[in-house]
DNA sequence: CTCTTGACTGAGG
DNA sequence: GCCTCAGCCAAGA
């Protein structure tokens, strides 16, 4: 594939895919790793389009480890219980010790 | 080109 | 720690 079809959503994908089993990160942190540090609210837009790929856009929260996106899912806890299923745990859309799950990119790779 | 929208974030009170 | 405000920037109309 060309450098030009990879545009800022498909970088988005592409991260968001290489985050571990029973991790998340953030849309901040996305952003910063790919050098958009400021364009976090597009990671989030992004990952509009996510939808029929392999991108598991339920590791993706905000910095505070709020399911701030789970209104895209269909069902209403169908983000948390993807989560749960991962051994992460959710109560009322907030992740629990997020320290021990959360995963940086521009850290970890 | 201009204007609006948004799954965000950091700073200030 | 919580709430509010403003800045951020790419995409679509």
């Amino acid at each position: 594939m060309k450098l030009e079809t990879l545009n800022f959503f498909d970088k988005v994908y592409e991260v968001a895919k290489l985050v571990p089993y029973g991790r998340v990160t953030s849309y901040g942190a996305i952003a910063k790793y790919l050098g958009a540090a400021r364009s976090a609210r597009m990671v989030g837009y992004a990952m509009n389009g996510s939808g029929g790929k392999d991108v598991p856009a339920h590791r993706v929260v905000n910095r505070k480890g709020l399911l701030t996106g789970k209104h895209h899912f269909e069902g209403t806890n169908l983000m948390q219980q993807l989560l749960e299923n991962e051994g992460i745990e959710v109560i009322d859309n907030q992740i629990q010790n997020l320290k021990l799950v959360y995963w940086d990119p521009s850290v970890e790779l």
